[in-house]
DNA sequence: GCACACTTGTTGCCATACAAACGATTTTCA
DNA sequence: TGAAAATCGTTTGTATGGCAACAAGTGTGC
């Protein structure tokens, strides 16, 4: 019980909503989201993602993709689906397993996400900028061991 | 470096998903989120902003309570037709500004949340759990410094 | 006193996000 | 081999979250 005034035994557990991580994180996402549609307007961050993962990877399966981009099958469906009527992808049957439903980069979503690539960088750091870069490096390194 | 000029120099930039801010904030807040529906299922996350909110200040303006909570005037609307659904805030019309919807925590809100505090900053702790005291200070010092 | 600007709440649309249920297919294993 | 288990994609339902447009009410300046 160690690390923890104001709690643990009878106190009466004050509450204070702007001290709760999951607000702060609502709050940071916000602003983030924020700076993102206003630099790149044509997709979505989520959106954006599985272009970036696409071109790191190369087609993959739909269910395979929304795992190494932290969707749920239903959510990548309909990601995948708006960037297959933005032209951004192109799906197509697997011939060795009929289940399968393989997603690919089509030529104008690799031409898109090499010309906002840069962008996307610079929305990271605009997102971060409140912070000089060694603390930068710790606040990700904090919230990579909590993902 | 001001604006978003495609690229400073020619440098090839190299994308990595996984580093990005907005990807990891994004799988931080599905941890939290987990958690949090796991340990208190009568409430999302939002709809207990809002309880600890009205426990706070006491009755206000819908409008005023989404500002003070981070919620589009959209957003909190929904969220407020579903508390009052759930009988845990009731809604009164403000007789000196007809446009006002005044929002109360009604006893079975006040008393849901006092019955689950505790429980909301264990969830908290939960989420910081895989940092140590020291490094879960920091990390709520910078966040709140991009909120 | 009156046109104009602002605020408040409402509605509709779109985009995540997750749970649950389902059909089709594939894999596993008794 | 053949039934059970697992996987894949789909659909439905619920809940955020943002934007835009709107009506009604309020306030201000002239």
């Amino acid at each position: 019980m160690e690390g923890y005034p104001e709690s643990t035994m009878d106190k009466p557990h004050r509450y204070s909503l702007d001290e709760q991580i999951g607000y702060v994180l609502r709050r940071v996402t916000q602003r983030h989201l924020s700076i993102f549609s206003e630099a790149i307007p044509e997709v979505t961050t989520t959106q954006f993602a599985v272009l970036a993962r696409l071109a790191e990877t190369g087609p993959v399966s739909q269910n395979h993709l929304g795992r190494s981009t932290a969707m749920d099958a239903a959510t990548i469906k309909g990601v995948v689906d708006r960037l297959a009527k933005l032209g951004l992808v192109g799906t197509a049957a697997d011939p060795d397993d009929r289940r399968r439903l393989t997603v690919t980069l089509t030529a104008e979503g690799a031409e898109l996400f090499e010309a906002r690539k840069a962008t996307a960088l610079a929305i990271s750091r605009d997102t971060l900028a409140p912070l000089d870069p060694a603390e930068r490096s710790v606040l990700m390194a904090l919230l990579t061991r909590l993902a």
